[in-house]
DNA sequence: CCGCTATAGTTGCAGATGAAACTAAATCTC
DNA sequence: GAGATTTAGTTTCATCTGCAACTATAGCGG
């Protein structure tokens, strides 16, 4: 199909990767000037609180698991948190490398305002989806998770 | 619904805006290790070379429409293709704030190599999900995309 | 024409990022 | 139970990023 010498038609605007880039590029400014706005945290901090206010008290190293972000950010979100007082931190007593991670009086606080703005965007995000196409759209994200482990396993050509 | 105490529950693993971020990120640290290993190329210098590959002569102000990247980040990948002999740069001659890209020597040759890995690559991601489901996903995506920029107009709560 | 505003593109700066080195504590091995 | 290995978390460094300031050119109004 393709002479030596002619490379293929190809369009950005259909390559996969791209648009799921863009789209989620421009999800994330918009969810994150919110919560910058309100309340000064950054989508890491946003992400650190969520979990440890839904499964305080865990450590750093679960934390990372539960949001996928890699443990170099991870502690500095918790470090700047606790700079804060919106988290405690406290040692684990079985295991002495381990901090156990718990919100504050304060993160309470921020904490039952976070979670009804994230339900009212995924509402508002979701409110363009029909039920149908927000179960689809979520399956096929965790599709292409799998399959990008695949890839990563097996480079093409 | 919810009582003064009460944070209504929570799943980060539901939160479409945080689903979305994994995936694409997981998906362009694949795709980018890729086009680093093979040619040296970040993703905004890949972006640059597709869009200038298929559409030269054209200004940065092109590129950035194209790619929906600002105009910094296509300025300094662009000075750095430049600097590697990929992309040529003349002075338009009816306007002399504009510098036209256009691919060079090199740029050929690469542009020639990394259109194909992109097809492959979007095929084997493409291979996990149906037609359908792929076409549903592009939809939902651009679905979200106009929903997001009514956002911005309208913050919620 | 002359000054005012707008546009193309670059650069400086301050903060975010990830890889790799590092510290401290636990665990395994002989 | 002393040394080697592993694991939790932090720090360092080199790079990337975006905003805002800047330069140079164009175009507009009088």
């Amino acid at each position: 199909m393709t002479s030596p010498e002619t490379t293929p038609a190809f369009d950005l605007e259909d390559f996969l990767p791209y648009r799921l880039s863009v789209v989620t590029n421009r999800v994330s400014r918009a969810f994150a000037s919110r919560y910058e706005a309100a309340w000064g945290l950054s989508i890491p901090e946003w992400r650190v609180l969520a979990v440890v206010g839904a499964f305080a008290p865990l450590s750093a190293a679960a934390v990372c698991e539960r949001t996928a972000m890699d443990k170099v950010k991870v502690s500095r979100a918790v470090a700047r948190l606790v700079r804060r007082g919106l988290l405690t931190r406290r040692r684990d007593a079985g295991d002495h490398r381990v901090r156990l991670l718990a919100l504050g009086d304060e993160g309470r606080r921020v904490y039952a305002g976070i979670v009804p703005l994230a339900l009212a965007i995924d509402a508002a995000l979701t409110g363009a989806l029909s039920q149908r196409e927000r179960s689809g759209l979520l399956q096929a994200l965790d599709k292409l998770d799998a399959c990008v482990a695949d890839l990563d396993d097996t480079p093409p050509a």
